[in-house]
RNA sequence: GGCGACGUGGCCAAGUGGUUAAGGCAGGGGUCUGCAAAACCCCGAUCGGGGGUUCGAUUCCCCCCGUCGCCU
């Protein structure tokens, strides 16, 4: 039997991928594995464009809702978990669709990534935390040249991150990121719209979100105890729903952002998210089958699958 | 009609008589192996127009245009 092949379906933000993966699922008999960072955490719904109850009734959603929004959460827990995902979803004769616009995650998958087995060590990252820049720079520097030459003296997240791996298994972090080619098959779809198109939808959805509640969903979440700082809460809508309700009497003091500064920010930040997806997700990427997002995306990314899981009924027209 | 203020990259906004005219936002490009919707990196202007003064003007003077405010 040939390897199994998973279908995966990626692009910016708002650009209908929910909407096709939940078409194409009725269609081939498959499940929906996600693919977004954000997505992954309860009680945010609002704001990640979750997939509705009605989405996951019609079809079954996997690394969706998989954790509360203060428990940490990361590349290297969502790949245990999304390889499961697969793992269950074929040994029930179903097909997986991967659906996401977490670019590092789709690659990590399709890639092969073998990420470093070391999670986060709260108290060495603290510690670390509190050193200076050059300093951590040096010493990532001493320790693995090549990390240090790729990460650069700025950016301590990943200073920190490598130095990590380096005291907790005694080796550099490069010596661990290698990659090995998964045991099944991929085949992506793209979708794409052009810039201005692409930003006015976001605009349109930002603005449906607030209207859906999302302030009140920050609100709701902050009651419940989970906090400002939290990672979960750093994402996009959150981070400025909490901004504004920071000024709304109510809820505290300070200086908060109007409704409409905070909508205007969310959709700023919301476009350059997008052009960052799209560094993860290029037009000359020969892996990825582009398609027109809106109108006949479904029919044209159904004839695709067909064609590429060799079932009948798409056949005829050349690749 | 008069008086006053302002006119710096798409927007906001510093600034100086003389090295390559801050910065922020928006925009564009990129990196990416356990925070990734994160973190980080890179990219744009000759200073409204025209005259002067000066060795030299975005910065000083004059005129024009435009905007804003006040006044008649």
């Amino acid at each position: 039997m040939n390897p199994p092949t998973l279908i995966a379906v990626v692009g910016p933000t708002a650009t209908g991928k929910t909407a096709l993966a939940v078409e194409l699922a009725a269609r081939l008999d498959g499940e929906i594995v996600g693919a977004d960072s954000r997505q992954v955490y309860r009680h945010m719904d609002i704001g990640t464009a979750k997939p509705t109850p009605e989405d996951r009734a019609a079809a079954p959603h996997h690394l969706v809702d998989v954790v509360a929004p203060d428990e940490p959460f990361s590349l290297g827990s969502w790949l245990e978990l999304a390889q499961q995902a697969l793992d269950d979803i074929w040994s029930r004769g179903k097909q997986p669709l991967l659906v996401g616009g977490t670019g590092q995650y789709v690659w990590a998958l399709l890639e092969g990534w073998r990420v470093p087995k070391v999670p986060p060590q709260p108290e060495l990252r603290e510690r670390l935390e509190a050193r200076d820049g050059p300093s951590l720079f040096e010493e990532v520097r001493r320790v693995d040249p090549p990390a240090a030459a790729r990460i650069g003296p700025a950016n301590r997240r990943r200073l920190i991150r490598a130095l990590e791996v380096y005291e907790v298994t005694g080796r550099p972090i490069s010596y661990w990121q290698t990659k090995e080619p998964p045991d099944f098959e991929s085949r992506v779809i793209g979708l794409r719209l052009p810039r201005d198109e692409l930003y006015r939808r976001i605009d349109e959805r930002v603005d449906a979100m607030i209207d859906a509640g999302l302030v009140d969903e920050a609100r709701r979440l902050l009651a419940m105890g989970y906090s400002r700082g939290l990672p979960s809460m750093s994402g996009i809508g959150y981070k400025e729903a909490c901004a504004h309700l920071a000024g709304d009497p109510s809820t505290g003091s300070g200086q908060g952002l109007t409704l409409d500064e905070a909508a205007a920010r969310i959709k700023t930040e919301t476009h350059r998210l997008s052009r960052r997806q799209h560094a993860w997700f290029k037009p000359g990427d020969g892996r990825i089958r582009w398609v027109e997002a809106g109108e006949g995306v479904l029919e044209a990314s159904e004839r695709l699958a067909h064609q590429w899981l060799g079932l009948p009924g798409a056949l005829t027209h050349g690749r």
